[in-house]
This record gives C-alpha cells, sequence and structure tokens, in this order.
DNA sequence: TCACATTATGTTATACTATAACATTAATAA
DNA sequence: TTATTAATGTTATAGTATAACATAATGTGA
C-alpha cells in the first residue's frame, strides 16, 4: 500500500492471475454498463494486460494475427487496422486502458471503475509506464480552469525519461 | 504584465511588428548560439509565427510551395516532407518552437530565449493555443521525481477544452 | 418464430504523419 | 583553392489512423 498511497502504479507486468482477475473485473463492468464485451474486445484487451510494455496497434494487429493461426479459426485470418482501432476506442471509452499520444501506444487503465485523468511516467530504457492518478494532473487541471478560465476536455500529460530502477542499473 | 506574472501566454495571432520582432530576435539568438538561421529556417518560423493556429507540417508543405511559385524562384517548387522537418527539428532544437504532440501541429515559443518544458492549453473551438511557463509543469516533474523516484528527459503536457473566450461565446 | 433494427466486425481503400537513404548544393575552414 | 562540413533536394517508404461500405451477429417487438 506505500505506492498505492502515493497514486503511482506500475500499469504491466502482472501474473496471470492478475491478468484473469482483471479481465473479469471488466466483464462484470461491462455487464453492469450494458455494454458488451465481446470476444474480440476480450482478446485486445487480454494482449494489452499481458504486454509488458506499451503496445502498438499495429502490434496488435500482428498479435492478433498470430493468435488467429494458433486457433484453426473461424474468424478471418487476415486482421486489418479497423478492426484494433474501433476495439481499442471501445476499451478507452470504458475507461479499461489508456492511451499514451506521445508514443502511440497503450496500456491498461489502473482503476477500470472510475474515469480519470491521469500522468505517464515513460521510462525509455525499459518502457515500463506508471500512471499516476489524480494528484498531479488534477492540481493542473485545477490551475488551467482557475488562472487561466479554460475548461479542460482532455489531458495529455506524458514524462519521459528514466524510471528510478534504471538510473541505478545501466548507466546511458 | 497581468498576464506575463501569471506565466500564462497567447502563442499566436501576432500583429506584423511583433513578428518581425521575434524574426530579428531569433537571428541575434542563432548568432550568439553559432548556428545557422538560414533562408529556409526563417521561411518556415515566419510562416509558423504568421499562422494564427498550430500548423501542421504538411501545412507548412502547402505554404512553402505557394511563396515559392510567387517569388519566381531559383528554389525548387516542390517541396517534400524532409525539407520543412528538418527546419521543424532545427527550432525545437532552438528552443524557438514547440510541438503540440497530441495534435501533430507545431507553435512559436514565448520565451524564445530559454530552454523551458510548458504545458499548453488548447481550445478545440477557436484553436487558440496558451503556454503555461514554468509553473505547472514544474511541479508536476518535480512530483515525479521526488515521489516516483524519476528523472524526467522530455514532458508533453496538453489540455484540451474551451479557452475563456470561447465559452461565453458559441455554447455548442 | 419472424421480420426488423441495432451493433459489431470484416474488407478495401486511402489519408495523414514521419523518417531513411542518398544526391546535390552552399557555406566554412585549412 | 581544395577539403570539409552543414544544409537542402530528392526518392522512396515506414508508421499511424480513418472513411466508406459489406457482412455477420445480436437484440427487440410483433
Amino acid at each position: 500500500m506505500s505506492v498505492d498511497c502515493k497514486h503511482i502504479h506500475k500499469v504491466q507486468s502482472f501474473s496471470a492471475e492478475a491478468i484473469e482477475d482483471r479481465l473479469l473485473a471488466a466483464q462484470q463492468h461491462c455487464r453492469a454498463r450494458g455494454v458488451r464485451f465481446t470476444p474480440l474486445r476480450q482478446q485486445i484487451y487480454a494482449l494489452i494486460l499481458s504486454a509488458n510494455a506499451p503496445v502498438g496497434a499495429y502490434d496488435l494487429i500482428t498479435l492478433l494475427q498470430k493468435e488467429r493461426l494458433d486457433t484453426d479459426a473461424k474468424a478471418s485470418k487476415n486482421v486489418a487496422p479497423p478492426t484494433v482501432y474501433r476495439s481499442l476506442e471501445f476499451l478507452l471509452s470504458e475507461g479499461l486502458i489508456h492511451q499514451l499520444t506521445s508514443i502511440n501506444a497503450y496500456v491498461p487503465c489502473c482503476h477500470p471503475r472510475a474515469q480519470h485523468t491521469a500522468a505517464f511516467l515513460i521510462c525509455d530504457n525499459c518502457h515500463s509506464v506508471q500512471e499516476c492518478s489524480s494528484m498531479p494532473a488534477k492540481e493542473i487541471i485545477h490551475f488551467a480552469q482557475s488562472d487561466a478560465g479554460f475548461v479542460v476536455a482532455r489531458s495529455v500529460i506524458e514524462l519521459s525519461g528514466r524510471c528510478q530502477a534504471c538510473q541505478t542499473a545501466t548507466a546511458e
């Protein structure tokens, strides 16, 4: 809980059980919201959860192709961009994932229950991503509203650099 | 100075004289730094200064083409992407412009003298951009360092929504 | 159950953004 | 001047994202 109380969360490298938990939670979340968590959407969400780094849309296309080859498929073996972009859009709108605009990639959300704005720390070295919920993002948004009279609809707050682990390790 | 002391600056819609001033300032800046402010770089900087909204790379290509048609040219009339991307890279590295990653566009920097991190308020309605120097950006970067041990190399802090003027105006 | 509406996915094509690699020209330095 | 470096031109292509329409699956009311 030491990390949790700072509202900083590592968003990837989950255990198989943790992934399973999140899939189930997402399922419930979608049922409660009355939206359809289709096999394709589950599959793409699972792929994003399983990756140990942010995943690009075209990475997902490749991964999907592979999975469709393995399961001797009823689904078409060719996966086109709209297939993944539409599911990404769904997962984003349901707050299950976040988009990292500065690197054109996607990561799981650490608190899928609430729609929140967040800041992200992206390590250039190990590609780990930390999600900073609420705290710094809220402050900056509040600043915009109060000091500039600006009403914020969407925010992109992404800091790139070196995570703590990678500083002590390979220095450049 | 009321706006200045809040470190919030509108970055566009300058008068012809203001643009001229900035071009001259940039010229001096580059001379002092021992880097070459070539005609092409000046031209692209001038185009970014003159625009009243963030400019995309391909907008600049189009604008350059037009200018080269007007001046019955010694330069080639066709402008390819590398032409503008290289100048953009130069202007970015000299701190004369900023990149708005979330909308793939570029704006003049309000304080070309210093290399600084900044936050940007981007109005979806009128496309005006305000640059918030130092204050909120510095805080969030300090937060990353102190609370997560994360060393920030680059930051993307971009808030989209409605500027003050556009709230009272057309309420969509 | 059927017909109908709605939603999701497949498919084809294309738009938009950015860079690699190499050729040529211009500026600077020895 | 010649060598060297830096800037620009040129061609090709990589990477990211969406439009538009076709088909399939799901949900709804008669």
